[in-house]
DNA sequence: GTTGAGCGTT
């Protein structure tokens, strides 16, 4: 028997659905049970079958609790081989909690604006940071909208689970600090999780990393202008970013800087190509 | 009893 009874489909609110790919008409959510659990609360295992014959349909879906830990078997079991043949695991797209899903993703963006820019040092007040993801956005996302946070320190993740162009442009305003803009352009089509890239002041960065059938490039470079340099210190990581070979496209980054000069213009331009 | 791209049950 099934760990999960079935009789009818259960509480499916706040799960978050995998569709499992590829697996032998044999393989039962038994089988898939102490796999996909292994990372997570596996709430449902459910494998389609034919009405009449009762026989498998050759896929599952395996629901988590948690988006996270549903992450983490995409980037753990796809492709593992399981009873002889490589299984595909990736988000669900067009079942129940799929919309919702997606506008989770795409609200995280904006969302994700964890702090408040910092704005210290002589003849600097607290400023202002205006943080607008731009028209890449998805459909039926947060789009165009602008947030605004307040406050000291800037932190900005945006994550994304499709296609996209984003721009996320972070500009100072009033505060006295003079001219300062960060502005970060993510142009990509893949995704490679646990690149990082930290730009050191002044830097020029350029990394190409390579997956199979995906060529990711990253470009990034720096240009600093600063009467006090020193004081001035910033850096974007890129926390995730996963070329995925069946689909599965997520990039997440967390830019930070913190101005403490009177006069700044900065120009952080980050490109990723897939080719 | 076999097969092999795909997205969902009582």
């Amino acid at each position: 028997m099934s760990h999960f009874g079935r009789s009818g489909p259960p509480d499916i609110r706040d799960t978050y659905s995998l569709l499992v790919l590829n697996i032998t008409f044999r393989t039962t959510a038994d089988d898939l049970f102490p796999l996909f659990d292994k990372y997570g609360k596996v709430v449902d295992i459910f494998i389609p079958r034919d009405r009449r014959t009762g026989d498998s349909r050759g896929f599952a879906f395996v629901r988590y609790k948690y988006a996270e830990e549903a992450q983490k078997a995409v980037e753990k079991l796809d492709g593992r081989n399981v009873d002889g043949r490589d299984i595909m695991v990736q988000f669900a797209k067009y079942g129940p909690n799929a919309e919702r899903i997606r506008k989770e993703a795409g609200l995280g963006a904006a969302a994700h604006v964890k702090g408040p820019v910092m704005i210290t040092g002589a003849g600097i007040t607290e400023g202002e940071v205006v943080v607008g993801v731009g028209k890449g956005m998805m459909k039926g996302l947060v789009g165009g909208e602008r947030i605004t946070a307040k406050g000291v320190g800037a932190a900005v993740q945006v994550l994304i689970t499709t296609r996209v162009v984003v721009e996320v442009d972070m500009r100072m305003s009033e505060g006295g600090l003079g001219a300062g803009q960060l502005t970060v352009l993510l142009l990509f089509d893949a995704v490679l999780f646990g690149a990082v890239l930290v730009l050191e002041e002044g830097a020029h960065h350029h990394a190409e990393l390579l997956l199979p059938g995906v060529k990711v490039q990253i470009d990034a470079a720096v240009m600093i202008d600063l009467q006090s340099p020193e004081v001035f210190r910033h850096n974007i990581n890129l926390l995730s970013l996963e070329a995925h070979p069946h689909g599965i496209q997520m990039l997440m980054i967390d830019a930070r800087c913190v101005f403490c000069s009177g006069k700044s213009e900065l120009l952080i331009g980050v490109m990723m190509m897939v080719m």
